[in-house]
DNA sequence: ATTCTATTTTAGAATTATTCTAATTCTAAG
DNA sequence: CTTAGAATTAGAATAATTCTAAAATAGAAT
């Protein structure tokens, strides 16, 4: 794992966020003043191909990029806002279901968060 | 319902791939030849907010549009073909387990399918 | 039928995210 | 130290989507 791979790895893992690569470009960029984006696009990529983190797609934004630890994500439709959510661990029902043996699965909910429900009230 | 819109959400409806917005410009195109591309994310995007159709994110290529029709995906980390597959329905569930009203969910399974596994035996 | 207003569509520029290419730098082995 | 392969850089290129303003359209009101 070169420097920056690790770097990268390190930032995602100790973040409680869901970070874009911008973001992450971002942070490291603080410690390494000479990094450049495509650099983290590079490493993202082995990283995510490796397995070593989870990229997730968002509709008019950015990938986001995650730890492993199983978790899922609820999504605000308002704000955008991403939350982790563990819901039971799926992957033997739809192993079990699909016949297929399954790399990973990502389950994305919609729903209105308080914030905006709030609001809303207005 | 707009002209436009009827026709795009016929073409959804009507067709079981997982078409892009560029792929139902295509269709539509040979329908109403003068028909342009922003005409098409205009209708998708109103689409899906009043939860006509679905709008599926894709790492690292373009959104897809589907039926509203309950059901899962399955996607080749290899090649990319994605696949329907209807998985139990979970809405209840994670209703009670998150303790919100969910308008929806997006489950999208990662899998290498039969076509890419027989290539891998060469 | 004509005018008016709001909505839809169009055209094409602009923006954003990401990848690509080629040059440069780094690293570790010989 | 030299060299080969890998990683990084710089910035151009590409692809997807949105934005803006103008033009066309539809339907209501006259």
């Amino acid at each position: 794992m070169t420097k920056y791979a690790k770097e990268i790895l390190d930032i995602i893992n100790a973040s409680s966020d869901h970070l874009t690569a911008e973001e992450i470009f971002l942070k490291l960029k603080k410690k390494n003043s000479k990094v450049v984006l495509a650099t983290i696009y590079n490493n993202l990529n082995t990283l995510v191909k490796n397995g070593a983190i989870r990229q997730i797609a968002i509709s008019g934004g950015s990938d986001r990029y995650d730890k492993t630890v199983r978790h899922d994500h609820m999504i605000c439709a308002k704000c955008g806002k991403i939350s982790d959510f563990t819901f039971n661990d799926l992957t033997r029902k739809i192993t079990e279901q699909s016949g297929h043996k399954i790399l990973s699965y990502d389950l994305k909910i919609s729903y209105i968060c308080d914030d905006c429900n709030n609001i809303e009230t207005d």
